[in-house]
DNA sequence: CAATCGATTGCCT
DNA sequence: GGCAATCGATTGT
């Protein structure tokens, strides 16, 4: 019988590689379907680039839940981002999905968008498209509203690792995933 | 209590 | 390629 739940354990950084070619859902006003295509791991309370870094907050505890745990915050007062808890309860770690490619819903995620193309390449356009806000921070992605459900890895030689974006410190990192021709 | 600054995006030149 | 938009958690006085 294969595993048809997502598997979250392990380093955080093996997980995100893992979650190229899962997929995000979402089924409120409609339904939604993203192919994660590019991803960011980051560590608990030893990795300065990580929200989790200076310990659990009102706004990071979400990281600290148990694995599958939403965590959504906003970006520069505008954007949302979204992140799935990994590991253990408590240790902080998250896999930030930064991209994916729309295959359920386009017309949907479009008129979300308010564009045809660019729909969901970047955190912000991606929990746009899906419809995901800080309401579902702290929901879990096993059970929804928003759903990350296992998909097919993609081409191992498709995939791209490189240093983390946007971020200052402990920059040189390499843990962001990409499937090439995406991003 | 006031100041600071993003794990970004989209429109401008 | 440059930069404004926008807001709340975090940090400083």
């Amino acid at each position: 019988m294969p595993l048809v739940v997502p598997d979250l354990s392990g380093p955080v950084e093996d997980v995100a590689r893992r979650l190229l070619g899962h997929r995000l859902r979402t089924d409120f006003g409609g339904t939604a379907t993203v192919v994660i295509e590019e991803v960011e791991a980051y560590g608990g309370v030893d990795d300065p680039a990580s929200h989790a870094y200076r310990g659990r907050t009102a706004r990071n505890a979400s990281m600290f839940g148990p694995a599958g745990t939403l965590y959504v915050y906003r970006s520069y007062g505008i954007h949302w981002c979204a992140n799935v808890a990994t590991g253990s309860e408590g240790t902080g770690e998250a896999v930030l999905i930064r991209g994916g490619r729309v295959v359920e819903g386009m017309e949907l995620v479009r008129a979300r968008r308010g564009r045809r193309d660019h729909l969901a390449d970047g955190p912000g356009k991606l929990t746009q498209a899906l419809g995901i806000s800080g309401d579902h921070d702290g929901t879990s992605v096993l059970a929804g509203p928003v759903r990350l459900e296992k998909g097919p890895a993609p081409d191992p030689a498709l995939v791209r690792r490189s240093p983390r974006i946007g971020i200052s410190r402990e920059a040189e990192r390499p843990w962001r995933f990409v499937v090439a021709g995406g991003r």
